[in-house]
DNA sequence: TTTCTAAAGGACCAAGCTGTCCCCTTTACT
DNA sequence: AGTAAAGGGGACAGCTTGGTCCTTTAGAAA
C-alpha cells in the first residue's frame, strides 16, 4: 500500500505529534519508530524540506512538528515520499484527462482515488492513541523495520 | 497503486477476454497491450503458472483464458504479481492478528482492505468495453509501457 | 572562543524490479 | 523427417529503493 519509507515518515510524524512540545533527535525517533537510524535521518530531512517538521541543530536540538497535528493529513506525509498515482491520463492517451478512460483504468483510478481520499481525510491527531497505557510510546510496541518480523 | 507488471498482466487478461475463442501469441498481446514484448512473455508465464491462462506451444499456439472472464476477478490477477499487503499483524506485534492495531496501522489496513475489496468485486468481463467503436482493440489506444508518455 | 551536540548531506552498497537477449523445447504443417 | 512457429526459461544489464557510514555544517552552552 505505502512504501517502507513513507511508513517510517508516518511513524515519525505520529511520534512527534504525541509530545508536540518536545524536540526529538533522529536517534530517539529511530528508536521510537523502529526505523533504521541512518535511514530515518534521511526521511526526516525529506519531511523537513517538505515543511512538515522543523529541525534544530546543536545541543538540545532535534525535530518538531512544524504545524499542529490536527492540521496535517496522512496524505501530506505520504506524498512527501510517493505521489499517489492517479490515472487521469490514459497511459499514452489523449492530451489532458480526456473524459473517457477504458474500464480497466477507470477502476484502477477509482481505487487510487479511494485511498487518496481516505488519506486526505485523516489527520495526524486522529492517529494518536489516547490510551494512556502506552503513554507517548509507539502503540504497536516498537514495530521494527517495515515488514520485518512476519517470518518469526 | 499497482506495479507495471501487474498492469501488463491485467491488460493482457482483458485483451484475451475480449476475444475468448482466439489464442493470442505473446507478440500479439505485447502489441495490443503496449507492453515490452520480451517482458510480457514472462508476465504471461506467471499468469500461466497461476492457472489464469492456458498456453499452447507450436504453430498456431498462444494464450487463452483458462476460465470465462466473469469468473476471474481483478484481485486474482493482481495477486499473481503482488500480494495486496494487509496489516493484520502489528509489525513486530503480538502473535496472530491481535485485535488492537494502533490507529495508524488500522488506517493503513483500512485503505488496503478497501482496495482489496474493490479488486475482488470486479470481474474481468466488467472491464470489457462494449463500445463497438473499438472492437477487440485496447480501448485506451495502445497504452504503451506503463508510465511511459507522461513526460511528453 | 572553544567544545559538544545534532542535523545536513554525500558516497557507497545490496537487493529487487523492469526489461532485453538468447537458446531450448514443444508442436503443427508439409 | 524437416522446418518454422510458438512458449519456457536462464543470464544478465540498468535503475530505483532501502540502508549504512562518514564527513561537514550549524547551533548552544561553558
Amino acid at each position: 500500500m505505502i512504501s517502507p519509507t513513507a511508513e517510517y515518515g508516518l511513524r515519525a510524524i505520529v511520534t512527534l505529534a504525541s509530545d508536540p512540545d518536545k524536540a526529538m533527535t533522529a536517534t530517539q525517533l529511530a528508536e521510537a519508530t523502529g526505523a533504521p537510524q541512518g535511514y530515518l535521518s534521511k526521511v526526516m530531512q525529506s519531511l523537513g524540506k517538505a515543511g512538515l517538521v522543523s529541525s534544530q541543530r546543536g545541543v538540545g536540538g532535534g525535530f518538531r512538528l512544524a504545524r499542529p497535528a490536527n492540521l496535517v493529513s496522512v496524505l501530506e506525509v505520504v506524498e512527501v515520499f510517493e505521489p499517489v498515482k492517479r490515472v487521469l491520463r490514459c497511459p499514452l492517451g489523449r492530451p489532458e484527462h480526456s473524459p473517457d478512460l477504458c474500464p480497466l483504468h477507470q477502476r484502477l483510478d477509482d481505487a487510487a482515488a479511494m485511498v487518496e481520499r481516505s488519506f486526505a481525510e485523516t489527520t495526524i491527531d486522529e492517529l494518536l492513541s489516547h490510551d494512556e497505557r502506552h503513554p507517548r510510546v509507539w502503540t504497536c510496541q516498537n514495530p521494527g523495520p517495515v515488514g520485518g518480523p512476519d517470518k518469526a
